[in-house]
This record gives structure tokens, sequence and C-alpha cells, in this order.
DNA sequence: AGAGCCATGTAAGAGGTTACATGATTAG
DNA sequence: CTAATCATGTAACCTCTTACATGGCTCT
């Protein structure tokens, strides 16, 4: 909502944001074009890996721009047309970008984050710094593995009670997630962009 | 807050529970005294295999049960104490306890919601009716396995461009989660109780 | 005397879904 | 003429999280 500058934009509470949020800075990052403008965001949701991994609807991603603009990750110009609807013109700031280049550093610490935020970090990491793929895919290794040792450790508990038998068989689900997301890792580690 | 009979409760919009909703009335059905107030669910839910499945904190939980009450899936009695506060003692209604098994006879269709509500499903089926639980899992491995042909046949698709080169490493994660998924209902299979 | 349990909630806000409103232009 | 595309949103409604309010009792 800033036109070029920011204005009387309310500094508003604290800062956090989330993958989807993320993800649009990464968009904006990766853009041919110096800006892109929501509508032309909004397709690109819907095709590709991007649409695989996200789904983001009109309402919340026009939303999620606004905040990102109130919190100064990115400006917005309007960009004119005469036969077709005005545009807002979106430009990632040196804080969107500082924003996203941190959260694209850490691994996520859980393994259900790993379909969701480590695929959006995996994804943009690829197109914005492919020479960083192979450590964060090793960092996320290591952090799962870690998770891994931890489950094994509360399997192989001696069972006591009832209770502790239908623990187990939860133990060992996610024991069986992390180890798959563990091998699909590292799968993807030979980055010689075959299959 | 109905006192045995309903009264005047507004119907309300249309009905739909979620994971958190069902294991409540799940609850209900397996509890050995006929009823249960708030607080002692609340402190069930903090332990054991529950705990590890889902966390549901004591606000959530007392709305969640105002909710099964409007809806008519549960009643509620004033229990008057002399030296602690009242407690509301939740039963299940016939409603309820219809709603509980149609939901823990329908296996869930992605993979991602093995983790809360499958494992939900499995820990009430096993407490209620141990003998369906054969079938649950064989059905739910169903589902899984034409899920994980159809993503195979997906992650073998010639790749023409980058995108579809993203796109595939997304699709081999997800293979990967289901087919982890898949080996784990079959580990579970014996179910001769042991871990 | 103070901590913590018992028991039930409210309040405030973040986050998300679904559906629709607008109004011009272009394609079938 | 109808429908879809372009472009940006609003409105209503849920859900979930986090934190705290209450007030008597018991334990140390």
């Amino acid at each position: 909502m800033s036109d070029t500058a920011r204005s009387e934009s309310p500094p508003s509470r604290r800062l956090r944001l989330g993958p989807a949020e993320h993800s649009l800075l990464g968009m904006l990052a990766s853009a041919e074009s110096e800006g892109i403008h929501g509508y032309d965001l909004a397709r690109q949701y819907t095709v590709g890996a991007l649409g695989e991994i996200i789904r983001l609807e009109p309402g919340m991603l026009y939303h999620h721009l606004k905040k990102l603009d109130r919190f100064g990750l990115l400006t917005t110009q309007v960009e004119r047309q005469s036969d077709r609807p005005d545009r807002q013109i979106h430009t990632l700031t040196e804080a969107g970008a500082s924003q996203l280049h941190t959260w694209l550093r850490e691994p996520v610490q859980a393994t259900r984050e790993i379909r969701l935020d480590f695929l959006l970090k995996l994804l943009f990491t690829r197109r914005l710094a492919p020479e960083r793929l192979h450590d964060l895919v090793q960092q996320q290794r290591a952090v799962l593995a870690t998770l891994a040792g931890s489950l094994e450790r509360q399997v192989n508990a001696p069972v006591a009670d009832a209770d502790a038998l239908e623990r187990r068989m939860v133990l060992r689900l996610r024991l069986a997630q992390t180890r798959a997301a563990i091998d699909w890792l590292e799968s993807l580690l030979p980055l010689g962009d075959d299959a």
C-alpha cells in the first residue's frame, strides 16, 4: 500500500513470517523482471512445483503482500494501465532479501516441516543460490539424523504397560517418516541435476 | 451447557468435526466410568500415546466440549462438590457414538493425515473395537497403495523442462513418505500385540 | 505463608478458508 | 451474447495459540 515511500505505516507487532510469506519473498527475489504484481504471482502458485507444494488463494496472497509491505520487506508501486486494471508492482527491499536468506539457511526442526517449509527452502535455494544446495541438504540431513537417533532410543526402550505399547506404535511411525525423509535427502545429494 | 435436557441450543451451522473433536468422542466412549469432566480429559491429553499424537490445551478442549454439546453429541450434567469446584460431567449420546464410529471406519485420503487422524483412529479402534483393527489397517493400506501408484506414474513421467525436474523432487518425497507409511502399516499387521 | 492443584473458562489476536464484489476488456 | 480474463481486494466465518482470571483447598 505504500507508493514508493512506505509513508505512515504503523510498525505493527513483532515480525514472524510463515512459509507462504517466505515463499513470496522468494518469488520476488527470483523474478526475471524487477517487480511482480499479485495477479501474476497468483497464477504462478497454481502450477508447477510451487503448486504441488503449497496452495495460496488470491485472498491470502494479497493479504500477505500487504503485511510484507507493512513490515518494509517489499515496496509497492502502482503501474497504471489504460486498457486493464492498475497493477501493484512489488519489489523486494534489502530487509526483505535479508529476511529471505536468513530463512533459507535454517534447516527445519521437525519431520512434518519437511513437506512444506523445507521443500520451499530447497526450491528457492535452487533458484537463487544453487551453490548452497549441498550445505542445505547436508544440514537438514544432520538435524533429521539426530531426531531419528532420539526416536530409536525411545522405540527401543522396554515396554512396561499397554500405554507404552501404544506409544511405541506412534514413535515407530515417526521414525519411519523421518528415515524416509533422510533417504530422500540423500537421494538428492548427487545434485548433478538428474532425476 | 445443557443440563441433562439440551433445551434452547441454536442448531448452529453444519456439522464438521476435526480430529481433536473426534478424539474427544473417543475418550468419552472409552472411559471406564460413565461420564468424564473436562479437567480429567485435559490431564489425559498430556500423557501417553495421546499426548504424543495431539496437543490439546485446556482452552480448546473446553471449547470443543461446548461445541459437541451444542450439536447433541454429548450431554452435560453438573456434579456439585462441597470441597472442590463443580464438575461438568459429559456423557456420549447415541448421535455422538454414531458419529464416532462412522469416522473410525473411514480411512484417511492423504499421507499427511496419517500422522494425526489415522493414528487417532488406530488408537480408539484398538480401545473400542479391536476386532476391526485388521480391517482398518488393510483399508488404509489399500488407499495409500493407490496413491503410491499414482505418484509412481507421475515420478516416472518423462522430464520435459526445469519445472518438471523440480516437480519430480517434490513427488519423490511424497512417494517416499507414502511408502514409509505403507511399510509401517504392514509392520502393524501381525496384531499379536507385539511391539 | 506460599506454591500448586482443582476446575472452568475468557480475552485477544493470528491465521486461514470460502465466497463474493468490482468493472472493464476480450474471446468464442 | 456469454464467458472468461485481468486485477485487487472485502466479508464472514472458523480454528488455533497464548495467556490469564477465578477462588477455594491442600501440601510443605
